[in-house]
DNA sequence: AAAGACATAGATCAAAAGGTCTATAAAGAA
DNA sequence: TTCTTTATAGACCTTTTGATCTATGTCTTT
């Protein structure tokens, strides 16, 4: 189908960070002859849209993006092509984002930290098609597999719980009786394994579960 | 003293991020002749170090730096010269680092998500000695002086409540009585306008007042 | 010296949280 | 169909939390 130039690399930049796109810009054009930046995008939907139109070879994504979420918009992508080889950048390793990013189709993963002689690695083993995370992450990433997957449900009363409502207030708000709410609690606090629900609420904002309220 | 040859302004960037610090030389630099970055440092020693080597026009300086944090590379800085400049530029509006920032000395405070624009905008606002402070977070300032100074005690009992230490635990760690303990907690209930400890310890670490455990 | 802020602690009491049972029902997999 | 997971809910009990008192000692500021 596509008839390969094997030397130039596309590169797309999805962050709504002016300042990352242009130092990600500025290190990948210099000294890195075979890496061209050929689109940058604020958003998620913007992104989406460069992503359908330049079909770069590699798309740099950050996942806390405005309009559509990263782990969205890779996923959208995927589907449109599951070839495309995406490398998410994000700031922190909030473990559950990381999980659905790769569930959604990223092939690679690195924080906004690394150094820039990292950042061309991983940039080039995504390009050729191959997985790159941080062995750390990669370790969590099956941990995470195995012990602490939560059910839908869980996940709602997890929210809740995490902005500091009470068992009364959760089961209100999802139409529940109090006993069920705390079945549910008493769910997280052991996958979580927490003591209570202050330390299951930071824990969560931890692993990037739940997101801190604006 | 020094001799002011007012057109050159004279940066420092000290940031642990290498994309961020190149996004701010490739920002600071195009299209504005009379901006130059003289210096970068990694971490808050470093930081120091080149800021005592170059007395910069203006430092702009991230919060959370290894080694030595933002806060007290601005205190020392500043102790060393009450006119130094300095911006600080941070993530998340974490309001208490914000405001211990302000307090060091910090000139100026932005959010690394603001428009290249609004960055030239800052850096030469505080270059020629001016605050700059977005109006939320200047508004933000104001009432947080006014409403939620926290003693050192209460800011020890936040820390371990955040962490999902009980009482018990708490007053174990510091040495204290329990009802001791529930006294702060009530307190600090009150300050943070939050209804129990679990809401506590979410706004805690939303406004900085302390960090997520490693 | 007096006033105010801070830290300490004891005593109660009601509300909320958390642990441990049992039990029903729907959805999906073996 | 049977087994498993998930979601639901009730009952019971202990621990923890949070609210509200009173009270003392130390600083610092006025």
């Amino acid at each position: 189908m596509t008839t390969q130039l094997p030397a130039r690399i596309r590169l797309l930049i999805v962050d709504d960070h002016p300042i990352v796109r242009d130092g990600l810009v500025s290190i990948l054009h210099e000294g890195e002859p075979d890496l061209e930046v050929v689109g940058e995008a604020g958003d998620g939907k913007e992104g989406l849209a460069a992503w359908r139109r330049l079909r770069p070879t590699v798309t740099i994504m950050d996942l806390q993006l405005p309009e559509l979420s990263g782990v969205e918009a890779i996923r959208l992508i995927r589907q449109e092509d599951p070839k495309a080889n995406i490398l998410v950048l994000t700031t922190f390793d909030g473990d559950a984002d990381i999980h659905r990013a790769i569930e959604a189709g990223a092939l690679g993963y690195l924080l906004k930290s690394v150094r820039r002689a990292v950042l061309i690695e991983a940039v080039r083993a995504v390009a050729a098609g191959q997985r790159y995370l941080p062995p750390a992450t990669a370790a969590r990433l099956v941990e995470g597999m195995e012990l602490e997957r939560l059910t839908p449900r869980e996940t709602d009363v997890l929210r809740l719980l995490a902005q500091g409502e009470r068992n009364r207030e959760i089961a209100d708000a999802l139409g529940l009786a109090e006993p069920t709410v705390k079945i549910h609690v008493n769910n997280l606090l052991r996958k979580l394994q927490a003591k209570d629900r202050t330390e299951a609420a930071v824990i969560a904002l931890k692993r990037g579960l739940v997101h801190l309220p604006r």
